[in-house]
DNA sequence: TAAATGCGTCGAAGCGCTTCGACTCATCCT
DNA sequence: AGGATGAGTCGAAGCGCTTCGACGCATTTA
């Protein structure tokens, strides 16, 4: 292994030199950078990262923590991980990966063995347990979702509250009086993870104003679970023309089912999902829907995370603006 | 911050002798064992990472690479991702998460900075550009995974020679003497990732041993993609009554134009997948399958880097055995 | 009974880097 | 002309930990 000392000899300059050559921290006669970057090159050197994280306290990683359930929003929960991973890199910063399965205790042992510089939390619950720890530990640490309580904390998620609206806006302007919500399962409600109840809130509030009406019904994914919440949807609301989906094992089972009963889409009802573009995209009708920006959600939480590192850094929640895409699963209701 | 001198004062040791508590490298009193363990616990010690590394020379880090596409198996990068980092903290590891996007030059950061001191390669090419640079670091790691030329690498994959020659078996055996392939998209073919050619493999040899006619046919995702590759099937070999789908984003599809074309799942045509168990379960016809053990997978993989950073490690090839687990997708052939 | 062994502990020497103060010139100002 | 400034470099002091050799003492062995 090459050190910085062999490097420095090398070109004949002095250890703290290469390291000020490295830094940019003091100016440096171009002629020894150059002589130092051509031994840097000739030998391969590369930094330990040990010895640099001891000398100057800092880890150059930032720690990701993955939600404890792997089972669900799998494809978003992939893509963010992805953009940290790769957002990070170009603020020159690896990515530490853990898994919600340690649980709290996860956070107290990177922050206190200098691990990682900071850390971004996915999946964040209203009342997460890892927060008094993450608070108490002063660490810099970006939460991607809302939890209950946010005094101090830096936030990212997309505005599930307009993006409810947005989907009853969308209904209501093509003529649908009739909404019906599939929610997600119920044990996310019971988690208390909050973006299912925001977009609810949205849909509600909208739709009060803009005279729908709404009926909500969580579902697990799957085809039997679907039709059991569609076939109780439709007795008790048989003018429903409207669907809001919000969870992406539910998709493809309710555009099979309404198939099945011979309900056209768009043309007897529409369907308005909340999910990812490619999701949207590869569904058996191409859908409408509100995307959720993974990747913006990773670059923006990394970026958050950077600027605290760097000083400028900024508390407060920045809620993404949601963007509905008109695809072939809405149209004009039926007269 | 809490440092080992500090615990050292406060339990009126040295400084080396906590640290031997720490390590158990050395025996030590079982009085001044517990006095060092009050004393890390009153004051909330936790080793400095970064200080250890350099001492030791050992990061306790697992450096894992992932796709540089992240459009594709994305259920099973992520499986495999979660249980590499569950796993890795079993044995005393943390996950440095890598994305494929830096290439092969992550491989010469990662080992040249000390930064992980083993690596584990996922979506492993035939032909990877990654493989000179690891050879060459001499870095302790593991595939997942087969390239073309496995000499002196550690690799743990699916047998997917064998999981072709199951899916034939179970068609062969249902008496079906048809059976046509939807492959992988035609893009994973041309990056000679293996594992689809090997399927193929093993379906082709077994074809033939059972005397079964095959027709192979890549397919991207989607349901235009798939209408075309369904219909040419059907064109060329009107008689085919079993299908074996590699292609997750083709399978719901497929059934959905299986049933559109008035064929019954499994009374018309039987369809054998090559799937996570999930995604099996989850379709709109519960999918007689082979497993992809993602989880398995992961964990193998850590557990062969473990013990490669143990001493007692061992290269070579680990095949996992594929499971076909019968469901509702498949039966008899009609007569 | 003397020598050998093993246990439990300590001190000190690094690991490879960053960073602070100090030093040497050359350049600037008044 | 003399002091002040700043650019460019160096030496040395750590950062917090691991680990090696050594030492004192109690046991064992011949």
């Amino acid at each position: 292994m090459v050190t910085l000392a062999e490097v420095a000899r090398h070109a004949g300059v002095s250890a703290s030199t290469v390291s000020y050559v490295l830094s940019g921290k003091r100016s440096i006669s171009s002629a020894t950078r150059l002589r130092v970057e051509r031994s840097i090159q000739d030998l391969g050197y590369h930094p330990n990262a040990g010895a640099r994280a001891l000398a100057s306290s800092k880890s150059n990683i930032i720690a990701l923590m993955m939600p404890l359930r792997t089972d669900m929003y799998v494809p978003v929960m992939m893509e963010i991980a992805v953009a940290v991973a790769t957002t990070a890199r170009t603020h020159g910063y690896d990515v530490l990966l853990l898994t919600g399965e340690e649980g709290a205790s996860a956070v107290r042992r990177v922050t206190g063995s200098g691990m990682a510089d900071a850390m971004i939390l996915m999946d964040v619950e209203l009342d997460d347990v890892r927060l008094p720890l993450l608070r108490e530990s002063g660490q810099p640490a970006v939460l991607i979702g809302l939890p209950a309580e946010t005094v101090g904390l830096t936030c990212v998620d997309l505005d599930f509250v307009a993006t409810g609206a947005l989907c009853a806006e969308h209904l209501a302007g093509l003529g649908h009086r009739d909404i019906a919500v599939i929610g997600e399962a119920p044990a996310v409600y019971e988690r208390h993870t909050g973006f299912a109840e925001r977009t609810l809130e949205g849909l509600r509030t909208r739709a009060r104003e803009l005279d729908l009406r709404l009926l909500h019904r969580p579902s697990d994914g799957g085809y039997d679970a679907l039709a059991a919440t569609l076939a109780r949807i439709f007795d008790e609301r048989p003018g429903t023309t409207g669907f809001v989906v919000q969870n992406e094992s539910a998709v493809e089972p309710l555009l099979a089912l309404l198939r099945r009963q011979g309900r056209a889409v768009p043309e007897d009802v529409s369907v308005v999902a909340v999910c990812p573009d490619p999701v949207a995209v590869q569904a058996s009708v191409r859908l409408t829907s509100v995307a959720i920006p993974a990747q913006e959600m990773g670059r923006r939480a990394v970026e958050h995370v950077v600027a605290k590192l760097d000083g400028h850094g900024t508390d407060g929640i920045e809620l993404l603006a949601p963007e509905l895409t008109v695809r072939a699963s809405t149209g004009p209701a039926p007269a």
